[in-house]
DNA sequence: ATATTATTGACCGGATCGGTTAGTAGAGTT
DNA sequence: AACTCTACTAACCGATCCGGTCAATAATAT
């Protein structure tokens, strides 16, 4: 047990454990998984909506039905939950995609399926990850920007999205007078539209899920030359 | 000029007026045009960015580099301002729908641009309007919800969009296998993103457009049977 | 020089901030 | 039944920030 959680700890970004204290992590890990992820899922939607300065510990344990007191228990200070954030979002999203990123699949929408179920499964952990990952990124703050900028660098995660997607795909399929960079941007900017949508509506990820297979299907079916259907 | 100023007042919403004073209203209004666009789109951004509570006063006034002080002489208290927002941005597409919106256009595609037409026109004169508006409709904090409520109401603005783009339109024009609704939803989705990324980045409307436009035609080329084209 | 207006820095009491602490509630253990 | 031990919180701390005021200054007109 101690085992298990020592090796997770293992995992965090250097500039993270020299400010979250590791016996406090470990509380916080031995907790049941779903209590974690309550207050997990509390923290990444208040920060991804309102930004670090502008979300208070109180929201925060407010989200997730508990004290603020215990908040600081399991984290310290709103710098270190923030940061730790950060860094366990890092990781989930990179060990999805060495897990199930293929660079063997060549095809324009196939490509864009693998990018989609990668970030639909991020999602199932944590809903509002990429929405805290996108909000991270613009985040401005004098006392985490330089911070944040540490553990993005450790991690290469930058336009993931579009390198991912477009990198030695094959573009030969689409009809002659269609651009695939301007598909590929009309798909960033739909996934842009949910992103920007989900966190205040009620989500449902099987549906959203469906709904963005049928763009996909109707994009394929009418800008692939017929051939290739 | 006191005329002008009485006649601009007379468009405030009842809700709206009984908490901003006529006096204040008229000192804002006769500040230089640039520097009231200052100021409100200095506001419009913060709120719209931020919410109702989140955003200060402080906020709205290093943002429109004026004093604190000085926007609560024009404006008396920060409902005041919120609710003088929510107003004068309803009516502003309120006039441009009135004005642009010709329901005797019939074709889908004819139809979506006038309607881009008439949000980029709203945008040129406030850039942050829309993303504004949309965040009021999810406004949730009880000082300002009811008053809201009464504003909107009076203005019937409900879902703008899908209605002017869809009532009335023809939709025989695509091809058999294809869903008008899930194109609709598709650019609905794209205007989303757009206007998400919007306040984020520096924006130039105009390049916008021309993008958008692409997207359209790419759609049209490509969704209508080909007799249409 | 004076009167008037536009604008602000400094300030108010109260709310909220990040963070601490003393102590309660409850589940074993004996 | 008394005693741990752990999980958790109410209440509190000083500092900061809030919405809002006001006396005083800068700018402009006369």
């Amino acid at each position: 047990m101690t085992g298990s959680v020592s090796r997770v700890i293992l995992f965090l970004t250097e500039s993270v454990n020299t400010i979250l204290e590791v016996s406090r992590l470990e509380n916080f890990l031995s907790l049941p998984v779903e209590k974690q992820n309550t207050i997990i899922d509390a923290a990444l939607l208040c920060f991804g909506t309102n930004g670090y300065k502008k979300t208070s510990v109180s929201d925060i344990a407010a989200a997730a039905g508990i004290s603020k007191a215990l908040v600081f228990h399991y984290f310290g200070t709103k710098k270190a939950l923030y940061l730790y954030l950060v860094d366990l979002c890092t990781h989930i999203i990179m060990n999805e995609l060495d897990e199930k990123f293929d660079n063997t699949v060549t095809d324009f929408f196939a490509r864009i399926n693998l990018a989609a179920n990668i970030e639909i499964s991020a999602m199932k952990k944590h809903p509002a990850i990429l929405s805290f990952l996108d909000s991270v990124y613009f985040e401005n703050d004098d006392e985490v920007k330089a911070n944040i900028k540490a553990i993005l660098a450790n991690s290469e995660s930058e336009s993931l999205r579009s390198k991912i997607a477009f990198e030695g795909t094959d573009t030969s399929k689409f009809k002659d007078d269609i651009d695939p960079k301007l598909v590929m941007k009309i798909l960033t900017l739909l996934t842009d539209g949910y992103l920007c949508k989900m966190p205040k509506t009620g989500l449902d990820l099987d549906a959203l899920c469906e709904e963005f297979d049928e763009y996909i299907n109707l994009f394929k079916r009418n800008f692939y030359k017929e051939k290739y259907l």
